[in-house]
DNA sequence: TTACAAACAGACAGGTCTGTCTATGTTGAT
DNA sequence: ATCAACATAGACAGACCTGTCTGTTTGTAA
């Protein structure tokens, strides 16, 4: 992969994350990368293939994380904890907006390429907390439901942490998330 | 009130739940409302002014709304049904595209007014999930907890809802929520 | 050395947007 | 009848944006 390739997608995922695709213009991005406006179009057909490209590579690293977590040696209740507190730290975290795929997909208009993205990327991420719900549940009607719990619980902890710029929300769901387990 | 003004914000929320506030400009507004730019101009000092508007009258009807099914003569585990029934078929309906002021405050750059009126929203929203938690659970910490657990599903539920174009969200959240009502 | 690919700078076209302004009706109360 | 208040149409300024284009420089490999 070719450096200035590298560096425009490094920067626009910064930016991306702390102000959100609509509000960051390519201008910015490429002074930011040093890089010239020539060079950005000839490694990305469009701003929009850039956003794609960004959210396929955020996608990748967050599944292999989960991939990873998964196969860990730990209780599944300590996992979920440990999601939450990471969570928690990203929520307090500078430049924490809510969920990329989400934000981003609320700003679009109807597209074709970054929706499915974003699809794909949430059908993952649930198939996720599904089999950290396994771990659980041997029944699998059982974890497939404690698991879209604690999806969207997570979830809805990310985006009223981002409304109420606080973290009672991440607290409060993993209180419930674990309630949720030991039923 | 003007009819001018009335037919401004009438459209305007129109518009804006349908494709969200950065993708509706001003002109395409006031074609709509039939009225004159200077007309618009006189009555809302700018864009974001109507912004604000509009989310305050919708948090008041929201607001209202609420407090009527507090006082409605039926079962808590019922009331908390019909919000994820309603929740549904909103979901379902055609111009769906997630929580208003949700969807606003990941637009906005950082603002103050606008802000405010969604935290302020969403303060609310979370009050009325505790009141209803009140009917179920006598000791005011856990129905804070519950309420708080309610609040986040439903969040979650409707970001969800529209990330995968599917109701599964509203379903699996209103199952969750009855089964932590039910501990 | 020559040749070529890849980068550079930055002007430009063509479109968007908000908000201001002028100049012209229309209407209802005094 | 007059006058103030409110409405109209729409041109315009000024700022943004994406994407294209020209022409120049640089680094590397044969």
């Amino acid at each position: 992969m070719s450096d200035a390739r590298q560096q425009i997608l490094t920067t626009a995922a910064e930016l991306f994350e702390q102000r959100g695709y609509e509000l960051v213009g390519i201008n910015e991005i490429i002074e930011r990368s040093s890089v010239a406006k020539a060079t950005f179009y000839a490694h990305f057909k469009s701003k929009e293939k850039l956003c794609a490209e960004w959210l396929r590579v955020s996608a990748v690293e967050s599944e292999t994380a989960n991939r990873a977590m998964l196969r860990e040696n730990m209780s599944a209740l300590e996992k979920l904890a440990r999601k939450f507190d990471s969570l928690k730290r990203y929520v307090t975290s500078s430049n924490f907006r809510g969920c990329p795929f989400s934000i981003t997909a609320s700003m679009l208009e109807s597209s074709s390429e970054v929706r499915e993205i974003i699809r794909d990327y949430k059908a993952c991420s649930r198939g996720f907390w599904q089999s950290l719900a396994l771990e659980v549940r041997p029944d699998p009607a059982q974890a497939r439901s404690l698991g879209d719990a604690w999806f969207l619980l997570f979830s809805g902890a990310v985006t009223e942490a981002q409304n109420a710029r606080n973290t009672w929300p991440v607290d409060a769901a993993k209180e419930s998330a674990i309630a949720l387990a030991n039923i």
